[in-house]
DNA sequence: CAACCGCTGACACCGCCCTGACACCGTGCC
DNA sequence: GGCACGGTGTCAGGGCGGTGTCAGCGGTTG
């Protein structure tokens, strides 16, 4: 999962991103608005964690412009005011949840995954593919019933490839989708982490390659 | 925008409904739980509200229930408690959105309505003719049933030939839509690679040659 | 602070099969 | 028969993906 995390007080953004990476999602970070505006146009994020209170270009109007934009990605607001007014204002500027600082952080995880879910577009929050299973929330998967042990980017990489179960995905879009925005593009790292997770997975094999591009995840 | 208010609470699911209806929605009413799972077989709801404390069939089990079943409509959970242990189990249970009584009734709305706007993503593309069938997003052909493997060029000369079916596709044209732009014009790859193409997919043959042209694939 | 461990990503190597060229053959038309 | 076009058999090479390994990093523990 991509997510783009504004917040001009870089202490707090550092310690969210972190927070966030240690959950295995893929975290850019940006201090002001028209960086993140700048930021939404380059890359596709499936959240946006916005600080409301933003130097320069104000969180609302952040969120109204991606709003208005064919909007891919789900906005979390966050501010420092908790009446029911800030957050009605907050969801009628088209954010899609609402949390109030100070905060809990398993619950901005939570609340991040279930926003995730969505923007993915078969939003199952338990992803399936034969007797493979994942739970996003709980960041656990399954093989047959038995867990396995993975790595935050084994984990991202099978998500990836389930949520879009049986579609061939590109090893670029695993990239954009699991890695940050410094990743170096010709990194072989897809190819490890696809390996590493198929000996994971066991036999018989489940994620197949597609010759010039990409993965697939499926029974046959 | 079509919403299953799920409430035992017979006042407070009327007084829900009936201020959603004044917003413009479709709302149909149930005051337990396997009535909600009645409904949601049986009619396709863009929201379901549902409420956590249900007598008999509890709240998180219909989520559940939700979440398993291809999932086609988004959850928002209405409960009284509110920690956030709470929060982060419902979220947890695959509902998408949260809400604690006693909650502000714009704000229920407004929720709702983030919840709605989704759309359905189109349909993938299958391309047929005849018994031979192929599907791109999965990048996997048929014959009879029968799957065939076919190499990345084979594939895309498939493709090409389905995607302009009956019709004469000259051999430049395919060239020009399988390979890249330094190809060799002269080359009789594309001989080649009909060739394999026809041994892979076996008798009858259903590609046929249209001399000084091109190839056409029909069962004629 | 040192030792350790797991995750990550780079890199080198290897083997396979895909690719595309070429030579030859079959066929239909002049 | 000769020619042109397309089908067939075959082969070399190279590209792509799989594999093994190592080093760096960050977190954890004693």
């Amino acid at each position: 999962m991509r997510v783009l995390v504004v917040e001009d007080f870089e202490v707090m953004a550092r310690s969210i991103a972190n927070g966030l990476r240690r959950e295995g999602m893929a975290v850019d970070v940006v201090l002001d608005g028209n960086d993140a505006l700048e930021h939404l146009v380059a890359t596709r994020y499936d959240v946006v964690v916005l600080d409301r209170d933003l130097p320069g270009l104000h969180g609302d109007d952040v969120c109204r412009r991606i709003a208005t934009d064919g909007r891919e990605s789900r906005v979390l607001m966050l501010t420092a005011a908790d009446t029911v007014k800030d957050r009605v204002d907050g969801l009628g500027l088209g954010a899609d949840d609402y949390l109030s600082k100070p905060f809990d952080f398993s619950e901005l995880v939570a609340r991040i995954r279930a926003l995730g879910r969505r923007s993915n577009r078969p939003l199952q929050p338990i992803l399936e593919c034969g007797d493979v299973s994942v739970d996003s929330n709980r960041r656990i998967a399954f093989r047959s019933g038995c867990r396995l042990e993975l790595s935050a980017k084994e984990f991202a990489v099978l998500e990836c490839l389930l949520s879009s179960k049986e579609r061939v995905v590109l090893s670029d879009e695993l990239l954009e989708r699991g890695w940050d925005e410094f990743v170096d593009p010709y990194t072989t790292t897809v190819k490890t982490t696809i390996r590493r997770l198929r000996i994971k997975l066991g036999d018989p094999p489940i994620i197949h390659t597609v010759r010039e591009g990409g993965y697939r995840i499926g029974e046959l």
